[in-house]
DNA sequence: TTTATATATCGCAATATTACGATAATAATA
DNA sequence: TATTATTATCGTAATATTGCGATATATAAA
């Protein structure tokens, strides 16, 4: 096996679960911690500030991006990659929504 | 490859990593969920719920209970799974925290 | 135009995750 | 004690993720 299976639950369950996922890898914890230190936010400094090479850099990057975390503009020869914060907010508060529906005492 | 490079990481990335990515599966969403509408809440429930095998079912609350977000009590011939809620307003907070300090908006 | 720099993508190898059937372990019940 | 019910663990197959070198692409600079 090795599949997720999606179908048996709701967009809302897949989300958020995807939304988790994108974050639950320290080299992407850390890329938006090392962004968030700066004003200009370049891909190049990311490979000698964590330490894995580009590929690996880039291919985090995508993946922050495919949950909207963040958006790139292209700058020169280099790309500026930021938090887009209207996103991160949205984020914050559908995750605080789960937290808190879900919050449950039995025992 | 497949293995993360967890020594790169400082112990607080790798920690936020981890929580995350438990969370970071459907079914466990979905789990939680269950176990919050309930007053008792019992394995058994889970895999006539969710619509996973019972093995499956018993491998994903395993990992919950890694990070502390489940504890479990033996009741009779059942097991008692509920959410621990000092251990679930901690995590919150820990997350929180990453939220507020991390957002940064450079473009 | 040529060269250097920066980023993305491809292809691959190693490892991890997901799922499940089979089976073990444990406790209640007949 | 034998049976039933509940949960955990083992073994395994399928798929996903991680990481990297090589290469493609695109822009700036020489």
């Amino acid at each position: 096996m090795g599949i997720t299976k999606s179908q048996i639950f709701d967009q809302r369950q897949n989300e958020l679960a995807q939304f988790f996922k994108v974050l639950g890898h320290p080299a992407r914890i850390a890329i938006l911690q090392h962004i968030s230190t700066q004003n200009s936010c370049i891909c190049n400094d990311l490979v000698d500030e964590i330490g894995l090479a580009q590929a690996t850099i880039s291919q985090h990057l995508k993946e922050l991006k495919s949950i909207g975390l963040l958006k790139g503009e292209i700058e020169g020869k280099s790309m500026c990659y930021c938090i887009d914060l209207d996103r991160w907010n949205e984020l914050q508060e559908s995750l605080n929504s789960f937290f808190n529906k879900t919050k449950h005492n039995c025992c």
